[in-house]
RNA sequence: CGGGACGUGGCGCAGCCUGGUAGCGCACGCGCUUUGGGAGCGCGGGGUCGUCAGUUCGAAUCUGACCGUCCCGACCA
């Protein structure tokens, strides 16, 4: 293919408003272009490197015996009622001309669930395995970093149905070996994690997380390799400070001391040896507010503080905490409560041990020796966020905390959304039996920013092989280079490869430049060393030092034996 | 939702404070020269300055509203 022929747009300057790596440089070297905020086009060069990523991961859901099907974007508001789903903020709605309720769909559970209900009778007919790449919509609140968080995206979407836990526990793990294979080809730095299940219920969930500046995620990664989890569920042993002696509570006056660092230094204590009181109002209809308890130099983790809730919250005003406590910010404790004073109080396990400084629910003073069973109590769930350094549970190994992008996820669904549907299955004794249900989702569209994130150097994108728009860039310098160029393209494109011959009418600085910035891994360069000595430059894209000379005639060949391409 | 920044040819920007007929670089078209790492000279095309309203003899520039885009926050008690 001759470049002349290609839409290339490069652009010379980054775009003034990427930040994201991947969002400058695929911006720049033509493969995407936006069209709103979080939605995007790929362009012809961009596409053909989403395509070859979709492929790879077609190929490896064939090959564990996933069917591929296609299902609507549009869905009434009614499917969506019968999960309760149709609640989910993120979730687009409208209307029709009759006035009908329609959503845009955001994943597919619903609409598998409702095919399993009218197509599986049998426990014959099980198990199935079904999957699509299909348009995602969702109204984010904050699309960001280009490509990395998008309101529209394509994802490839399996659901899995069994008999029973073990068939589902058995799908997942062939998804999860599926999912490893894909990473693997795609040439992606990934970790396997724990993670948390969220908006999809079920029992067990893994995330696909690709380590990056860019990600928005947290994962917890012990230094043995033995544990790696997000960090929205992570844990980890905290250290133990010297508690010394118990001793009965007593009252200490604080004046103007409201945080932490103030009362630790305050009394000189390690602030180990306080407590902190976290004040939130969950956002639903209970009403109330709820007091959670971390050690002082812990911080709550949202999202656990929310499961542990069972709600999302905010945090509370000072005016609440005024009106429910009857004190100021900063001198709140869960200490001599009454009863319905708070909805609940939440206590972090690391504090059922030892006796700790506290708020004394009194301006101005804090409590001394306070000790969970004896002085105050609530409701022990793990609401800690795990930091750097802190030792896995299981060997002891040290945890480092690292930036990561969720390229993939797999669930165990369990029968939520059998339930709510009715698809069951009649087993060998004619009894009615509900399908368990498990989804798998990796976006095409993030894995490529993702590897373009991993994969890049000063001058432009280095694509690993598998995903790389073309497999081989020519760049002819002069008029005999240019039919050289073409008579290798053909040579090439017979042995199955892909071929751009850049015939541009541009000086081969810029050339060389839009070939360094676009990535595609194989370099060919035909100039003036063809007419002195025959030879032509075969250079390997992002390897320093790294460079051929071939016999124009031979040029193909050792291109492809000496690169290993299959 | 809260906060901040920015909207001027395709891209990157200046002009705005101090109102007076819109400019630079790149890109683009034509011609000549040039051709192994972002070439040179010459000529040329392209912008209702985000939108609407207001102030003014006159608005890219001042005022207001709206729209759009990006970033930070919505943990740090």
């Amino acid at each position: 293919m001759r470049a002349s022929r290609l839409l290339l747009p490069t652009l010379r300057d980054d775009p003034a408003d990427a930040v994201a790596a991947s969002h400058r440089l695929l911006v720049r070297a033509g493969y995407v272009r936006q069209v709103g905020s979080g939605l995007w086009s790929f362009m012809p060069l961009g596409y053909r490197t989403l395509t070859r990523t979709m492929q790879v991961i077609r190929e490896e859901m064939d090959a564990i015996g996933c069917q591929e099907l296609l299902m609507p974007v549009l869905h009434p508001e009614d499917l969506w009622r019968q999960t309760g789903r149709n609640a989910i903020p993120e979730l687009f709605k409208l209307q029709d001309r009759k006035g009908s309720e329609l959503v845009l769909a955001m994943t597919h559970e619903e609409t598998i669930a409702l095919h399993a209900a009218a197509e599986i009778r049998s426990y014959r007919d099980l198990p199935q395995c079904w999957y699509q790449f299909q348009t995602k919509e969702r109204d984010e609140p904050r699309p960001q970093g280009g490509l990395l968080r998008t309101r529209e995206f394509i994802m490839k979407d399996a659901y899995s149905l069994d008999r029973d836990p073990e068939g589902l526990q058995a799908s997942y793990d062939a998804q999860a070996g599926a999912y490893r294979r894909i990473f693997e080809r795609l040439g992606l730095r990934f970790y396997e994690v724990e993670s948390d299940v969220g908006m999809m219920g079920g029992s067990a969930a893994m995330e696909y997380m690709a380590p990056s500046p860019a990600g928005e995620d947290r994962i917890a990664l012990s230094e043995d390799g033995s544990y790696a989890a997000n960090v929205e569920l992570a844990v980890s042993r905290a250290s133990v400070p010297d508690f010394g002696p118990s001793e009965p509570i007593r009252e200490i006056e604080t004046p103007g001391i409201t945080t932490i660092e103030q009362l630790a230094a305050y009394v000189g204590r390690d602030p180990r040896l306080t407590a902190k009181s976290v004040i939130v109002v969950p956002e639903d209809d209970r009403g109330g507010i709820v007091l959670a308890l971390v050690r002082g130099d812990h911080r709550a983790h949202d999202l656990k503080l929310a499961r542990a809730i069972g709600a999302p919250f905010r945090p509370a005003t000072p005016e609440e905490i005024r009106a429910t406590f009857g004190a100021e910010p900063g001198s709140i404790g869960a200490v001599g409560l009454k009863e319905g004073q708070v909805r609940e109080v939440i206590v972090d396990p690391v504090l059922t041990e030892g006796a700790y400084l506290t708020g004394a629910n009194r301006t101005d003073w804090h409590l001394h020796g306070a000790e969970f069973g004896r002085d105050f109590t609530g409701r022990v769930v793990d609401i800690r966020h795990v930091e750097e350094g802190e030792l896995s549970v299981e060997t002891g190994s040290p945890l480092r905390i690292e930036p990561a992008i969720e390229v993939g996820n797999i669930f165990q669904l369990g029968t939520r959304y059998a339930e709510a549907l009715g698809a069951t299955y009649l087993d060998e004794s004619g009894t009615e039996q509900l399908i368990w249900m498990g989804s798998y989702g990796i976006g095409p569209a993030r894995t490529v920013a993702a590897i373009a994130e991993q994969c890049h150097d000063d001058a432009g994108l280095v694509w690993p092989p598998t995903v790389a728009p073309y497999d081989v860039w020519i760049t002819p310098i002069g008029e005999a280079a240019l039919a050289a160029a073409d008579a290798m393209d053909a040579e090439l494109a017979e042995q199955g490869l892909s071929v751009v011959v850049d015939d541009r009418d541009l000086s081969p600085g810029v050339r060389f430049a839009d070939a360094d910035l676009i990535g595609v891994p194989l370099r060919i360069t035909i100039g003036k060393r063809l007419e002195k000595d025959g030879v032509v430059t075969i250079r390997r894209r992002g390897v320093e030092g790294d460079q051929d000379l071939a016999p124009v005639d031979a040029a193909a060949a050792v291109l492809r034996d000496a690169r290993g391409i299959a």
